[in-house]
DNA sequence: TGTTCATATGAGCATTTGTTCAGGCGTTGT
DNA sequence: ACAACGCCTGAACAAATGCTCATATGAACA
C-alpha cells in the first residue's frame, strides 16, 4: 500500500515505513564500525594472512612466503589486523609470532565462505576444513 | 622449534610451517571472491542500507532518507549489493523495492555485531534486534 | 660495541572507492 | 503525446587504500 505525500521538493517517501526503520537505524558511528569491521577482511592478502592463520600461528616472513607478498606488505596489513583487534603475537628472540585473537573471525569466516558457496563451488572445501 | 635456512637473499623460513600451511592456502581468486563479499559490507551507507533491509522492504528513496544519502548515492550502492547478490527487488509501477535476498547477510551482520560487542556496548542492543 | 636479522614505519605513488552532478530511461497519469 | 516521477548511469573528482622503497627499531650474537 503505497501512501506518498509531498514535501516541497522532497523525495517520496512511504511515512510510516521510513519511521517504523528510522528509529532503529544505526548511528553513523555504528555503522562506520561495523562496516570497519568488514573492511578489516576486506582485501585479498588479509584474507589469506587470516586464513594462514587458522591454521596455526605464523611469523611475518612465512606469512609474506605464503600469501606471496613482501614483508613490508605484510606488516603494514598486520597493524591494520592489530588495530581490529583480529590477530595478536607474541615475541620469541627477534621474530614475531602472529596468531588469530579469537574464534570470533573464524565464524565471521565462515560466514562468508557460505555466502559464496552460494555461487562457488570451491567454496564448500574450505568450509569443511574449518 | 625455529628452522631457517638461506635461499640467495630470500627472507627466514620456518619450513614446515610453510609447506603445511602453503598446501591449504587459498588462490588469489577465492581470497579475491572472499574479500569482495565482505568489501560489500565495508561501507558505512552499506551497512545501514542493509541494516534497514533487516527490518522491511524498501524503496530507493526511502532508503535515501532512512540513511541519509542522496537517491543518486544510495543506487549506486545497491548496484553493488545486487551485484554481490546480497539484495533483490521487485517493481511495483514506478517503485522498486529492495529486500535482502536470503538470511545469509543477516548471519555475516551478526558476527560483525558480535565481534564489535567485545569493545562496544551498543552492539549488544542490536544483536537482540536480530 | 657493532653487525645482522626480523619486523615496523613513513613517504610517495598508483589504484580504487564513494560521492555529486547532469542527464537518461521506463512507467504513470493527463 | 507529453510531463512528472522514481530510479539508473557515466563522468569527474576528492578521499581512502595498498603497495614499494628507504629507513628506523630492537633483539641476538660476535
Amino acid at each position: 500500500m503505497v501512501m506518498q505525500f509531498d514535501r516541497c521538493g522532497s523525495p517520496c517517501i512511504h511515512e510510516e515505513a521510513v519511521n517504523e526503520v528510522s528509529q532503529r537505524m544505526l548511528s553513523g558511528e555504528e555503522a562506520q564500525a561495523l562496516a570497519d569491521t568488514f573492511k578489516t577482511l576486506a582485501d585479498p592478502n588479509r584474507v589469506k594472512i587470516v586464513f594462514a592463520l587458522m591454521n596455526r600461528e605464523l611469523c611475518v616472513c612465512d606469512l609474506a612466503v605464503v600469501i606471496g607478498a613482501s614483508d613490508s606488505a605484510v606488516s603494514h596489513q598486520l597493524r591494520m589486523l592489530r588495530t581490529q583487534k583480529l590477530v595478536k603475537f607474541r615475541r620469541e628472540g627477534k621474530i614475531l609470532y602472529y596468531s588469530l585473537v579469537d574464534e570470533h573471525i573464524d565464524k565471521l569466516f565462515k560466514q562468508g565462505l557460505e555466502h559464496i558457496s552460494h555461487s562457488k563451488a570451491w567454496a564448500a572445501r574450505f568450509l569443511e576444513l574449518i
